[in-house]
DNA sequence: CGTTCGATGCACT
DNA sequence: GTGCATCGAACGT
């Protein structure tokens, strides 16, 4: 892939406001920023899933609207924050038309931008560049990204103060691969995860992943 | 390389 | 009370 420049704005909310497969695919290559009073993070989003409708079985929203799933039906382009297995914090980008529940898991990045701050949210110092982002609870460690995030306004970045929000730089990426999501019980049978062909910062079975 | 298992908090029924 | 869209340590091959 290319060699990112600098300096992008906010993916605009027509960016979200589609088809939830078509926005998964068009993340890879994005940048996901998160600035915070300890700095600024970013990474180069690898890997994504899509979480689309109450028909769709690992959907959030399978069971109908409740008060956690609440973002999901609301409007696009805002931050959907899951607290799971009682420590980790997964971020997803909500996307489609308000009132239809849909999401994007962020499931992978590669560092960018304040690497050394996102070494120190992991408390791993010794890890390698491409696994400080890859796993979707580790990379909303490494960002900070917490509940305090949840329905933040991806398509707002304010000149100054905390932020949270996915940006274009320019950043090509090559193949992509799509297969079923990862970690799910049930709509094993959907290819609704898609990858960046050849990063080792995207999540799974590293055998299975470079195969693919 | 692979599999198993415990940690840990909250929303939901 | 149950079940997580996870992670990393421990252990087997």
């Amino acid at each position: 892939m290319s060699v990112p420049r600098r300096g992008g704005r906010p993916l605009a909310r027509a960016f979200y406001d589609r088809a939830t497969l078509d926005v998964a695919r068009d993340l890879l290559g994005k940048v996901l920023v998160h600035r915070t009073a300890d700095g600024t993070a970013a990474g180069l989003i690898v890997e994504t899933e899509a979480y689309v409708g109450e028909s769709d079985p690992a959907c959030h929203a399978a069971p109908g609207p409740t008060r956690r799933n609440a973002p999901l039906y609301g409007e696009p382009g805002h931050a959907y924050v899951y607290f799971t297995y009682g420590m980790h914090c997964l971020f997803y980008a909500v996307t489609e038309r308000r009132g239809f529940p849909a999401a994007v898991l962020v499931r992978a990045i590669e560092p960018i931008e304040g690497e050394a701050l996102m070494r120190r949210r992991r408390g791993r110092p010794h890890l390698a560049p491409h696994d400080v982002g890859r796993g979707p609870g580790n990379l909303a460690r490494a960002l900070g990204i917490t509940l305090a995030e949840n329905r933040a306004d991806l398509t707002r970045a304010p000149a100054r103060g905390p932020a949270l929000w996915i940006e274009d730089r320019g950043t090509r990426v090559g193949d992509i691969g799509w297969t079923a999501r990862i970690g799910i019980r049930v709509g094993t049978e959907l290819a609704w995860r898609c990858f960046v062909v050849g990063s080792r910062a995207v999540s799974g079975s590293r055998s299975v992943a470079s195969s693919e």
